[in-house]
DNA sequence: GTCTATAGGAAGATAGAC
DNA sequence: GTCTATCTTCCTATAGAC
């Protein structure tokens, strides 16, 4: 509120209250947002909340297609084409996890839009189809790998993005709860680093061409005649 | 409601609102939930939600205890003891995403109480140190591996049991944004199976002391996030 | 233990002047 | 575009009878 503030002034009006209420949607969930408040940090008051974005729901949709846009915009500046395979996947595991750690508030808005079965993402035209910018970029460091001998070439990419984003995603969701109930705090940078590591080389280590000979995955490969492992049909 | 009300029933008329309450919390979340909604879809008036649990966050409180107990119970009723250490290690993963897919709300809650920093998780003496039943059984699997020479010897086991976790949390837990962002339903049987079955793979590949060999973890220096109240024994 | 009735305040949304 | 004042609804919590 240091920020000075002219007598007319649209667009930073417009932009004080989407920041604002950015703060308090991460932070207090849709329901938990007070629209006064909102109006009150962005230094402005409910009237004009009401002027740009219609109603409380209408804000949160736009701080949901903001929040977006400012993920997409992160994601396209990674450059990948001069690493070995391997290490690229490493790069663009680190990076995506970096992210995520660097903005939790992202996390707990998307949090929040799966407790509403993403009702309001779907209202969004924007963001309903808005595929992830990284999966093409995996998906090609996929083929390059498995191309040089180097990656084991049967791996779904899109399941091999949903569990990476899955490791770096739930380390830093559910910090508070981790910490209470495994007793870590991953907040610290050394238990990151160190569980990164480990994470880093579980992805790898499952590309490698070697572990397709013993691999029970895909179904389809060879091996699925084990009684006891079996679980696809 | 097609439950027989008696005139006087307290344990029933407590254990209703309980019932009631956990699923307007796992659905509304704290902030969202109402308390006169509660207390109608428990067949009884608000008065006795004060009377049974003092203010609407006691109540969220003990939905949050209850919950824990439920979850605690199915755990302690795995035994491994006859398994080969992989595949005990796969029969653990699948129990504890089986778990996880099966009781979405308890992802919901956990959720919730990561939004609000685990401040009411604080609140209960009963759960604020409660650890997870399953980490012992894990560690002494991966040891019992790593003894056979089936396994690498230098796991953590507590960075290995939450990347086992985030990895089925993750999908459940945000289900509805990866239909949205990534296009695949993972709510269909058959994404999670093929799903899960590279999950498993990428654990016991990992696990696997070939791995070792070629593995940047741990880290030398990274030595320094072991120092933290990790209770295994 | 259970119920009806209601206090007391806060929430989302709007009217209308400038 | 901005602001003050206000409407209406809803919400948490309690009083007090039975």
């Amino acid at each position: 509120m240091n920020e000075p503030k002219l007598k007319r002034d649209p667009e930073g009006t417009r932009r004080r209250i989407l920041d604002a209420a950015t703060q308090q949607f991460t932070t207090q969930g849709l329901a938990g947002a007070r629209v006064d408040a909102i109006a009150t940090a962005a230094g402005t008051n409910e009237r004009m909340l009401y002027y740009y974005f219609q109603s409380k729901e209408g804000l949160y949709v736009a701080v949901l297609e903001a929040m977006y846009v400012e993920f997409a915009n992160h994601e396209v500046s990674l450059d990948l084409s001069g690493l070995q395979p391997a290490d690229a996947i490493r790069a663009l595991a680190l990076s995506i996890w970096d992210y995520l750690r660097a903005n939790p508030r992202w996390l707990s808005l998307i949090n929040n839009e799966n407790l509403h079965e993403g009702q309001y993402l779907a209202r969004s035209p924007k963001l309903r189809e808005a595929i992830s910018p990284v999966i093409s970029l995996l998906s090609a460091t996929l083929a390059r790998g498995a191309a040089a001998g180097e990656f084991r070439a049967d791996v779904d990419a899109l399941d091999f993005y949903v569990t990476l984003v899955a490791m770096g995603y739930y380390v830093v969701s559910n910090r508070f709860t981790l910490k209470a109930f495994v007793g870590r705090d991953y907040s610290a940078p050394s238990a990151i680093e160190a569980v990164s590591a480990m994470q880093v080389e579980m992805l790898l280590s499952f590309l490698r061409p070697a572990s397709a000979a013993t691999s029970l995955y895909p179904a389809s490969a060879g091996a699925a005649a084990r009684e006891d492992g079996a679980r696809m049909n």
